[in-house]
DNA sequence: GAATATTAGTTCGTATACGAATTAAAGGTG
DNA sequence: CACCTTTAATTCGTATACGAACTAATATTC
């Protein structure tokens, strides 16, 4: 992939450069990894929400979530409790100990996103947000369909 | 981090979809991960390059590519060997295997990087390289910083 | 309403990833 | 040239992540 611009790689370096970034912070202020804190941060919107529900928010498969309620399960951040309507659905609920560290890191969240597209002007943060979610949403389309172009 | 654009969020929406479909693809098409494609991708550029570089433009710390290598290695696609000149760097070189594959992976790649960037004219690409550069540069330095704004 | 299909979550094995500690080899510095 | 620091890479323990296989419960279909 040398002239055009490798895109992938980009997006590859920005997210770990802001991933890292994220997890050293959460790890001091909170002793959470930086998806831990997006759990939270998701059930401080919506509590009791079902583990398909919350993996999909964070981007993760739910196989991925069973170990990360797990642990934080353990710490007392969350709980598991069975939906009485359908007994298959497992919700999840903050605990006490999570609202503390929410308070503490939600401002931290929301000084780092303005922090993070202050360079930029409103028409030039549309453009950003439009090639996002164009990506987000038509990677898998993309990349499935691509085939060697001609040959 | 409710009001403004949650670029974090996105960022990591965007990256969680293109990383989970390139790994699909690369897994079918070469028995690769996306990132052992990376190596090869990065060693067809420059060959012989050294575990720090090679580290440094995946994005991964050195720990994590040591095994990385192993397993390419067991592979027969990469080998490392002693430099001569200094005796502590190692450094990593194609093998025959590798060469097969880049052969049938590069197009891939190529085309998916156009497709990727598909729907923008050239100044919308230069915002969001600006805006990927700005992210990978100073998300460190953005996020050390960050405490609770007032108060 | 019994058989089949679908859906929600978990478990399992493996591949990444990290940081911290370790080893080995260079590079200063006095 | 002995000591201290720095640099390159690996190893170790742990946390994520995935897909595939599994279990349990609900829906569908005939």
């Amino acid at each position: 992939m040398p002239q055009q611009p490798r895109i992938f790689l980009m997006i590859n370096k920005a997210y770990a450069a802001i991933a890292r970034a994220a997890d050293k912070k959460t790890q001091q202020v909170a002793g959470l990894s930086s998806t831990q804190l997006g759990v939270l941060l998701f059930l401080s919107r919506r509590d009791g929400q079902t583990a398909t529900e919350l993996a999909k928010s964070l981007s993760v498969r739910k196989s991925s979530l069973s170990g990360l309620i797990d642990r934080m399960e353990e710490r007392g951040l969350v709980q598991r409790k069975k939906d009485l309507e359908d007994r298959r659905v497992v919700r999840i609920y903050l605990q006490a100990a999570a609202l503390d560290l929410l308070q503490r890191t939600m401002p931290v969240v929301r000084h780092i996103n303005r922090q993070m597209l202050a360079p930029f002007d409103e028409a030039e943060v549309a453009i950003i947000a439009r090639f996002l979610r164009h990506v987000a949403e038509n990677a898998e389309t993309l990349i499935a369909q691509a085939a060697p172009p001609k040959e």
